[in-house]
DNA sequence: GAAGCCATTCACA
DNA sequence: TGTGAATGGCTTC
């Protein structure tokens, strides 16, 4: 387990991005985590409270996997019309999509997610129509639980009356602010 | 297993 | 507007 952080340069957060090793010599690195901090001491307490070892670490596998994320959410912050959802698959990172999402639900639900187009909103009505559900609760739930936010694009799923929630909050808070400011690098206005 | 939890939605006042 | 019921999958015990 490793983990590095940076600034982007466009928004005034602390993106931290924690990986593993895959199981077998023939993976490559899997991208565990991203989480935002708005203070770099958040970072440092969180590291600390998750026995995160190997800050920057130098030994991990392929180190040129990392800078290449970090590049890829720079321009990706930076207004770039990039999915970082496709891009991150040529830079042969894993996201250990069934690992994360173990039910058939969550990974139909994510799966969905992922699709969305760069600048493309959905809500969790037209979720729950596509998998013939009405759990639109359950829907928001499993998002919820999104441990790659940015790279599975969970804020591109709104609610029928305005934002909905981001990052396990409903109310209006510096989460729902990024969720904002993410809708707003991609240009889409039509949200309250 | 069952109870309780949810990043929702819709109808009705 | 605002409340309250319906909803179904997931987590926790």
């Amino acid at each position: 387990m490793s983990a590095t952080y940076f600034k982007p340069k466009k928004l005034d957060i602390y993106i931290l991005i924690r990986l593993k090793n895959g199981k077998s010599e023939r993976d490559g690195v899997i991208l565990d985590e991203i989480r935002f901090f708005w203070k770099e001491s958040e970072i440092l307490s969180y590291i600390e409270e998750n026995d995160i070892e190997n800050l920057n670490n130098k030994s991990l596998k392929d180190q040129g996997v990392v800078s290449d994320l970090v590049h890829l959410i720079n321009d990706y912050l930076s207004g770039k019309k990039i999915n970082l959802y496709d891009n991150i698959k040529k830079i042969n990172m894993d996201l250990g999509f069934k690992e994360k999402f173990r039910t058939e639900f969550s990974q139909k639900v994510m799966n969905i997610v992922s699709q969305l187009k760069h600048g493309e909103v959905t809500s969790y009505s037209d979720i729950g129509n596509e998998l013939n559900s009405k759990a639109f609760r359950a829907i928001g739930s499993v998002l919820k639980k999104n441990p790659i936010p940015l790279i599975i694009p969970c804020h591109r799923v709104l609610g029928k009356n305005g934002m909905g929630g981001f990052m396990g909050k409903t109310k209006i808070g510096e989460e729902i602010n990024l969720k904002k400011n993410l809708l707003e690098i991609e240009g889409v206005m039509e949200y309250k």
